[in-house]
DNA sequence: CTGAAAGCGCTTACAG
DNA sequence: CTGAAAGCGCTTACAG
């Protein structure tokens, strides 16, 4: 493998010209830049990143840092690690996966062995271990998800509030005056989930201001539980005629469920969900929904995580991504 | 950040003791290791990955090539990707994602920095473009999936035939005498998709050895589509009452598509089905199958790809994964 | 505008 | 068993 040594032998300049020519830092002659890049092309050399880094101490690379229970259950991952890979390599960066049975064991290796220049920590929940090893530390990091207390961290997210009025908002348009919110179960907002909270505290205002009620049930996990938990919902009589989903399980299994309950969407029931693009892919879910935005969630951490590794002391920045309503034609107007 | 002269000072020692008790090279005083470690304790002191990398021209770090069309539709993919990160971190080394959508492109870059040690490829097909820049480089690398032609590149891959295998045997000593074979589009035999023709080669030679028949179903890709075509199938009069499937979408749909013909299993059919473990679970398929090891593949893709970069000359290797029946009470004997 | 020199933080023969 | 020195392949002041 050529090194700069060997170019510059070949070009018959000293090392340190080759490197202006390389990263472009200082003003070199036209025809001295032309020898070295016809060298570089002959000796078909590339800068050893490793050097490089060691010179510079910059890596060049960002750490991902996957939560350990993401691991088992998750459409939706490999989405967002292909996006960032793909965000990061667009600005001169490569991405390392960190993941760890033992959660924070990774993160403190990564950053101690100097690694990674910064890192993005996926599905952050609240109280996150993942964070202990960096918070207070200024390292370089943004949050995808935003906890109550971001600790100092920078934070990108889905606006969840924003989408939940973007849903009750339509259904409200359309005439709909009674609707079933279904939603995670409870052991999801004692746990944490930052987003499902916020999803459901703007539902309930929202629908409030609507004049608008909403009856709330809490979806289990699992598939077949869900299935059944819904159709046996729809059947019951009384029950409204619009359903406001935020569950993933359960928007998955709804088309089914319906199904299975005899009933027709929209002419029967409205439906809006808002859901991961992942599962209304892998799915074809017919529904009217605001979707997760894996594309600009990543986007925007990247870009933070790159201004903040630029500009380590900076005061930390919260950004929420603005949902979009996707019409599927699966509410009907009532009268 | 401590360096090692830190800890040479701290300790009272050359820096060349302070390596050796690092990476237990050679013998050093129990009472000389002791104040190292002491030391290194004191000053909360790690290697600086970077530039161990540099002395020992190994970065210790893998690359892993996800295939650019992967990154649409797949929820097996996340899978992959943090068993080989856990697998790789079990053995020291760290995993960087090599993508884009130029192909080929990610994994020259990577190769000519010399930001890794080796290689796995994900998803290999038939003529993959990925394996370009590295065929006849010897370049330490490792596919998962089994091309004909392996172009002196170490392979893992499941034992699609085996698995096969299984499947028709399982029907066969049910007493079953035909099945429906339903399998993936042509396009994706056409494509070069060599689980789907290993799977397929297999199914048919074993079948006709058993004195089984087997109608070939080719499913088409989306959801409804399959669902629609699996149920105007299984309705038809004088259709056989058992299901070989190899297609992960039709497997998924099938639950649906029986109750949309009202068909119980395995009273009415017997379905047996070989499909990705990740799918089985997210849809809860309630299926006999043969599910794809992403575990065990990932543990021989790792294992294979250390040996080779510990011996870049030894012969090319290819390893099929033992597949393995889980039965869940789908099929029902006939007499 | 160009080049010689020092340094990034390690490891590894090689003397002692 | 321990230590001084050279080297891995770069970059970056600093002279010229």
């Amino acid at each position: 493998m050529a090194t700069i040594a060997d170019v510059a032998r070949e070009a018959g300049v000293a090392r340190s010209t080759v490197s202006a020519v390389l990263n472009g830092r200082k003003l070199v002659m036209p025809e001295t830049r032309k020898r070295v890049e016809d060298a570089i092309a002959k000796l078909d050399y590339s800068v050893n990143a490793g050097a490089r880094a060691l010179a510079t101490s910059r890596t060049m690379t960002i750490g991902v840092v996957v939560h350990f229970h993401r691991a088992e259950f998750t459409p939706a991952l490999a989405t967002y690690l292909v996006a960032l890979s793909d965000a990061a390599t667009g600005h001169g960066y490569s991405v390392t996966l960190l993941t760890d049975a033992d959660g924070p064991g990774a993160v403190r290796r990564a950053v101690a062995a100097r690694r990674v220049d910064g890192l993005v920590l996926l599905d952050v929940v609240e109280n996150d271990p993942r964070l202990e090893p960096i918070v207070g530390t200024g390292f370089p990091a943004v949050m995808i998800g935003m906890p109550h207390d971001a600790r100092g961290i920078d934070a990108v997210d889905l606006d969840f509030a924003a989408g939940a009025g973007l849903l009750v908002d339509h259904l409200a348009r359309a005439g709909h005056r009674r609707a079933t919110f279904v939603r995670w179960p409870d052991e999801l907002y004692a746990a944490g989930g930052t987003h499902a909270l916020r999803f459901a505290e703007a539902a309930r205002d929202r629908a409030a201001a609507r004049g608008m009620s909403l009856d709330e049930v809490a979806c289990p996990v699992g598939p077949e539980r869900v299935r059944a938990l819904l159709a046996e919902r729809l059947r019951r009589a009384g029950a409204p005629d619009a359903l406001l989903v935020h569950n993933d399980a359960a928007a998955a299994m709804l088309p089914f469920a319906l199904h299975d309950a005899g009933l027709r969407v929209p002419q029967d029931r409205s439906v809006v969900s808002l859901h991961s693009a992942e599962l209304a892919r892998l799915y074809a879910l017919p529904f009217t929904s605001v979707e997760s935005e894996p594309d600009a969630v990543v986007h925007d951490a990247v870009e933070l995580l790159l201004r903040r590794i630029g500009a380590p002391d900076e005061r930390p920045v919260a950004r929420l991504v603005t949902p979009r309503l996707v019409r599927r034609e699966s509410v009907a107007t009532r009268r």
